[in-house]
DNA sequence: TTAAAATGTTAAACTAAGTTAACATAATTT
DNA sequence: AAATTATGTTAACTTAGTTTAACATTTTAA
């Protein structure tokens, strides 16, 4: 069982002693998914909250014409889960799928109050960790708002060089928010400009 | 000071001794703003974290042309805050500004680990108002890339009836990512259609 | 009560982005 | 190595949403 990265990231945040350590690592699932299979699909019950120990996943909706939006990805020391669904045991509205071979650190939601109670500090660790993804969220959103479909993908490239090199094209398009053709033009158009 | 529909929003979440309830309201402020007044402007550093007793507010990012881009509107028993100034205690991205006159409590930075640190279940209690912060904004995110413009204000109408009639309409076309032009032309669709 | 300021409407011209479809290239599988 | 499948490009055409500008209405201030 892989745990290291996971233990490493908490202790970025909280400091674990061996015993709470332990009671961790009893209470958490380590598993692989192979590429293409999914963590969740819309309209299940989320029953984990993952830490990413290698691979990659695609969160995405898929609508009513068929059409995926892909809300985010996770690599490498990121997490993962339908939250909605995982905190209030609702069906999912999101797909989480894995793009490549994935290992995780799994956080079954049966296990999680029991986790908070014998190691408080692990709930001040989750605020943390969910304000910090909350923050991300408001700042995403506003760009949406604000820029142009050129300059969203120009940050993505700059902000994020490991995920582009990672994925298709077209997931990109559609994190971003427009069409793959469109976004065919933009790179071509960047090209030219500068 | 009007701390009641605070304390009654707690206990939602989790229940308060007196003791605990009393060193909470030693902690935090009760102030009152005028409308046109800000809470913060972009650049400040974001001093508190706040929950609405009466009135409402404006979160915006004002882009470099200018232009006003609202991000959310606060009314009674919701919160307000640039959480990611006020978590890093970093220059703020949005400036947030009353509506009507409004009344707050105010959690002030140099207390909250305090407050924290005297009554746990407060960790508790705002891990889980963020996790819901956090699921609004996802969603907030996915609509905002699978629906049309007329979606999203039929969609922000049926859900906000109460924030519709409260703020002029050019405000609700900036939340919704369109011109005050363009939202007057699709309610007059919306007129005729039906 | 009138003037001024703020908010809302309409319409024409324009632009960013989507659609369709045909083709090109790269990656997998046989 | 050939054949499929997945991914990416280009271009003509369409559409959703913006811009500009003139005017209408409502609210606030004098």
């Amino acid at each position: 069982m892989k745990i290291e990265p996971l233990l490493k990231y908490i202790n970025k945040y909280v400091s674990l002693t061996h015993e709470e350590t332990d009671f961790l690592v009893s209470k958490v699932i380590y598993r692989k998914y192979l590429k293409g299979q999914y963590l969740v699909q819309q309209g299940d019950v989320c029953k984990f909250s993952c830490f990413v120990i290698s691979g990659c996943t695609k969160t995405f909706y898929m609508d009513e014409e068929g059409q995926e939006h892909i809300m985010m990805f996770s690599i490498e020391d990121w997490w993962t889960s339908d939250m909605s669904s995982y905190i209030n045991q609702t069906p999912a509205d999101f797909n989480i799928q894995f793009l490549e071979n994935t290992e995780l650190i799994m956080f079954p939601y049966d296990v999680i109050e029991d986790v908070y109670q014998h190691i408080p500090k692990l709930e001040r660790f989750f605020r943390q960790i969910i304000e910090k993804a909350f923050i991300a969220s408001q700042k995403r959103i506003v760009r949406n708002l604000s820029m142009t479909a050129k300059d969203r993908y120009v940050y993505f490239r700059d902000q994020y060089p490991q995920i582009e090199q990672r994925i298709p094209q077209y997931m990109v398009a559609s994190y971003l928010g427009i069409t793959k053709e469109f976004l065919s033009k933009i790179k071509s158009q960047l090209l030219t400009e500068d």
